[in-house]
DNA sequence: ACTTGGCACTCGGGATGACCGAGTGCCAGA
DNA sequence: TCTGGCACTCGGTCATCCCGAGTGCCAAGT
């Protein structure tokens, strides 16, 4: 149905879409990329092309521009992903080894996808719910406030503090924590909230009320609350020149968490990169970008995702390099820490 | 100099102005403001505000438009701060009560005033310099690396990992704590540098290297590294309109964490509002954006300072009162924690 | 059955020019 | 010192025109 010349008209107008920015005509196309064939023929071939959707003119007579459908094929098809140069790679490498803290280095990995790709990047902190706990600490900040401290081998580190219902004593305190890492040590964090059902036997009947406060709260930092956690970087990037309907749209949906959250989560778990065009994006605000974004994990698991952000015009191939390599340093770096 | 006709009708201009976005002229000004003049009169004021670079016009034969200096004296001697309704007392009220935690005091604050003022929010984190240790824990996560955190009364927790020279032993563990406690509880971070000077002679001879590991790690915290931390909000109230030059420069300043700094930290740590207007502002890229600031603390000395941003052309007085009523409430609840 | 050249047609965008009106500066008179 | 009058400026808008890139279609060529 699509020959192999359409399939490279296609091509050929998305790269060249993507770098001038302007429609593309049948002229230009066929010089540019050394067709050996007319015009003419190309009108044709993009008279299909737009009959089945994959491309379109903004108005007649104009030149034409990929659709959505259009990307989708050539995402697919079309192209494969553009390694890095040794230079970029070499970058990566330096940038994320001095990292010595979780926290830096998703900060890191941020600036560094955005710089490389020169657009929006959102990076997940690991997932809590793929993690096991590592160690639990209490820390009593005064009579009736402990703060809780929790530990995953991810490196993530957790804390809230606890308001207890009555004065607790150093010596409970000793207890609990004692008793929440026996238990909880090693244990993934979508068992703990079975595990913690049963921790209330296994204190002191008059330290319950104050466990319990302990437990309740484990439970929501895991369970109910920022179980997950995004950051963004680059919005820089983002000019307005790409978003008729304006980068404001854009920008609210980049302060949500949830919508972060919705973005990244809802595609298989896979470590291959996948991509999400325009439409086809769940959140309504960001229907008229991209997402390129792959797992990342110390091993064959992923524990969480990272990718970049950016309009439908954007060059696919690269960003998709850009993230697969980024992607596997950070799992190196997590591995190795 | 300036008779108070002219005050008046500068007042007018700004308030017009930044209500209506458009430059004003001599005839709206005075039917819309019921000033009991003519037009004509005004046109003098006009001319002589203009000889003296209160007010410019964008092109002959158009209306004025306030310059920055005009502002300035508006600010300072025109308006008043515009107190808050009752209903946004309360909004502030119960958006913050439900605050459990340093980290979600932040970000409430900074949502509530975006949200306030419909302008970017800038919050810095209660100063380290300014605070004093409440609590020093050190958690074994490996036989050779430490979990460090500290706790400061403002309830600010910093962590770090510290990567040692060799294994460590538990009990040697537990003797550094509470080396590290006894001496650091209560003190005030600007003193730690010293205090920590004199510490290893208090550890055993053997522990001495790992020791001084976690002494550089406290050391770096506290003094080299991100010692302040600041927190934006509401990007999205940036339109493009309000920013002729492209707003990716200011995008690109909000990014960066120094530059933030310098914003916020560069003024008087009075408790009194401090507005800094366009060119009057420290940072190249926002040198077309006002910003409306004020030091929050738990009683008399600010611990740290938080503020809106926007364009030139913005509602002074309601941003003093949203920053100020703000700030009030933040106080207080750091004080009841 | 494709491909090609030719040709009429469309339409967006830039350039041009006229016009309107808001706004100004200045001046003479109250 | 204020006011009304008046000539002047100039940005924005609208209508018009024109150009050129691009298209679709068709008939002829391979």
């Amino acid at each position: 149905m699509l020959d192999d010349r359409k399939l490279a008209v296609l091509r050929a107008i998305v790269q060249d879409y993507v770098s001038t920015m302007e429609p593309v005509g049948s002229k230009t196309l066929v010089d540019r990329h050394h067709l050996d064939v007319s015009p003419a023929t190309i009108r044709n071939d993009m008279a299909v092309l737009e009959e089945q959707g994959y491309i379109a003119q903004p108005h007649t007579s104009a030149g034409r521009i990929p659709t959505d459908k259009g990307y989708r094929l050539f995402v697919d098809r079309l192209s494969g992903v553009k390694p890095l140069s040794v230079a970029e790679r070499r970058a990566i490498e330096t940038f994320l080894a001095g990292a010595y803290d979780l926290d830096d280095v998703v900060m890191r990995t941020v600036r560094l996808l955005a710089q490389l790709t020169r657009q929006v990047a959102v990076v997940q902190y690991p997932s809590l719910t793929r993690s096991t706990v590592r160690h639990v600490e209490l820390i009593p900040l005064a009579a009736e406030r402990l703060l809780l401290v929790l530990i995953t081998d991810t490196g993530r580190v957790e804390q809230r503090t606890v308001e207890l219902p009555g004065p607790i004593e150093e010596e409970a305190v000793t207890q609990l924590r004692a008793v929440l890492n026996a238990c909880l040590d090693g244990r993934m964090l979508t068992e703990v909230a079975s595990v913690v059902a049963e921790l209330p036997e296994r204190v002191q009947a008059g330290d319950r009320p104050n466990a319990a406060a302990v437990f309740s709260v484990i439970l929501e930092t895991l369970v109910e609350r920022n179980e997950e956690k995004v950051v963004v970087g680059g919005a820089s990037n983002l000019t307005p020149a790409d978003f008729s309907q304006g980068l404001r749209e854009v920008l609210e949906s980049l302060e949500e968490q949830v919508v972060l959250m919705r973005l990244l989560g809802e595609s298989a778990d896979q470590s291959m990169v996948t991509v999400r065009i325009g439409a086809e994006n769940p959140v309504a605000g960001l229907r008229s970008t991209s997402l390129v974004a792959v797992g990342y994990g110390t091993g064959d698991q992923a524990v969480a995702r990272l990718g970049v952000l950016g309009p439908t015009r954007m060059d696919y191939p690269t960003a998709m390099g850009a993230v697969r390599a980024v992607a596997r340093y950070v799992g190196q770096i997590l591995a190795g820490s």
